[in-house]
RNA sequence: GUGGGCGUAGCUCAGUCGGUUAGAGCAUCAGGUUGUGGUUCUGAGGGUCGUGGGUUCGAUCCCCAUCGCCCACCCCA
């Protein structure tokens, strides 16, 4: 027997059926806050990935999907949804066409990791981007929109926000921070290591010994230029204004190097481990990174599955009609009958004339509205047999009327 | 890559301190006399006890290996 490989599922009944909900839910407010779908490739260039998102992010170092296809190119399954979109907003030439855009999109993407409760290797995710816009009201408005689809999918989280700084301030705080984390001696090999691929991630170690070795730690958001100070502030000034309740978190650091200034997190207790179930921020340095004119842009991503255990669903309905016969020949008129009524709703049937009882059972199992039969009755008749599964009320009617 | 846990019916799991026909619940199917569902009653089908080897008179159980799944670390959605 053959399975699916690790990490990767398939979706069935009634699972997808979240998946979708999800999706659509996500897709009507992104519409409403004038975002439009965009669908990139899977597969892309290699060398995308590695610019965009960062030769020293985990991903890009051993998470990748890649390998060399027929034509001898370096390719790789997207790790994540940010960079090829970029890639085809410079390719389309919208950066230099100056113009603001708003893009969503939803689909697979590949890590090669070990999978684990909300981690696979083949996940989904549903995200936004918004390029052109450099104000800082865009980050609230793309928080304020996922605060919106979490409203509507009946999803608890709280939200953690930072400020990265921008090439302004930036540069020497990290400069600062590597200085202070040279100053400290016994932090574990993990925060040793992350010295000198990701120093600010040095903040965030679970180690407790860690930890208070690094109370007197620089934070970023002590160091931050006016512009990007201010920033900030008007940020958290937005969301209070709208009930949006956060933490600011200066640890908090995105896993990919491009982002800059407004860092944002949201995370649910409910999931296990893999606590985040949203994360953005803004890029304005990544379309420059790509060859293209620069470009400020801010966006998010979320894990639909890491979602799917979260949402409530809306109650099911009954919906849609069973129809089957009592007896060898009525089969043939049953038969004409649901290719009929199939233009205009969800039926179901049988291929074998089976008891009423029967029937009844089956309809019921499939959740339709109504069972129909018809028996030796209803063909001498020319009628139908109609119950409806909710209220019980039952009757014949002509079947030409049907 | 590193730890820990687990592989027995379609699903969730019992169980055998090694002993003869391996169990339950759910699900499926069939019945409970004439054509009435979601509740109930009766019955049936379905397992090479993950795979390979070893120990033993005898292994689903003990030992070794292997594969797979889960959870956690790392990192992230």
């Amino acid at each position: 027997m053959i399975n699916a490989l690790r990490g990767m599922k398939d979706t069935l009944f009634p699972h997808n059926e979240v998946y979708m909900y999800v999706i659509d839910t996500c897709t009507k407010i992104a519409r409403n806050y004038g975002f439009s779908l965009i669908e990139t490739p899977i597969l892309e260039e290699t060398a995308l990935f590695k610019r965009s998102v960062g030769e020293s992010s985990d991903i890009v170092g051993k998470e990748m999907y890649q390998f060399r296809d027929k034509g001898d190119n370096d390719v790789c399954l997207r790790p994540e949804g940010t960079a090829g979109i970029v890639r085809a907003f410079i390719q389309e030439k919208y950066d230099k066409a100056g113009l603001s855009k708003r893009f969503f999109y939803h689909g697979p993407m590949f890590r090669y990791e070990r999978p684990q409760k909300g981690r696979l290797r083949q996940f989904h995710q549903f995200g936004a981007e918004s390029f052109g816009e450099a104000n800082v009201r865009e980050d609230a408005t793309i928080i304020l929109m996922i605060k919106a689809i979490f409203e509507a999918l009946g999803i608890g989280y709280t939200l953690e926000i930072n400020s990265l700084g921008c090439p302004a301030c930036m540069p020497s705080y990290r400069t600062g921070l590597v200085s202070f984390l040279e100053s400290v001696e016994g932090l574990c090999e993990d925060c040793e290591r992350r010295k000198t691929t990701n120093p600010i991630r040095v903040l965030d170690c679970k180690n407790e010994h860690c930890q208070t070795l690094l109370q007197n730690a620089p934070l970023i958001v002590d160091h931050l230029c006016s512009t990007c100070k201010s920033d900030f502030e008007t940020l958290k000034s937005i969301l209070d204004h709208f009930g949006m309740a956060y933490r600011v978190n200066p640890k908090l650091v995105r896993g990919l190097d491009y982002y800059s200034k407004t860092a944002f997190e949201f995370v649910s207790s409910e999931i296990g481990a893999q606590s985040a179930i949203a994360g953005g921020g803004r890029y304005d340095r990544l379309v420059e990174f790509l060859d293209g004119k620069p470009t400020p842009a801010v966006g998010f991503a979320m894990g639909i599955e890491r979602l799917m255990d979260l949402v409530k669903m809306p109650e099911s309905k009954r919906e849609g009609y069973y129809i089957a016969a009592l007896c060898e020949e009525a089969l043939e008129s049953v038969y004409t009958l649901v290719q009929q009524k199939r233009a205009i709703t969800k039926v179901l049937t049988s291929y074998e004339p089976k008891s009423l009882k029967n029937h009844l059972k089956a309809a019921d199992k499939f959740y339709v509205k109504f069972c129909v039969c018809i028996g030796e009755d209803e063909l001498a008749n020319q009628t139908v047999w109609i119950k409806d599964l909710e209220s019980k009320e039952e009757h014949h009617m002509p079947i030409e009327n049907f």
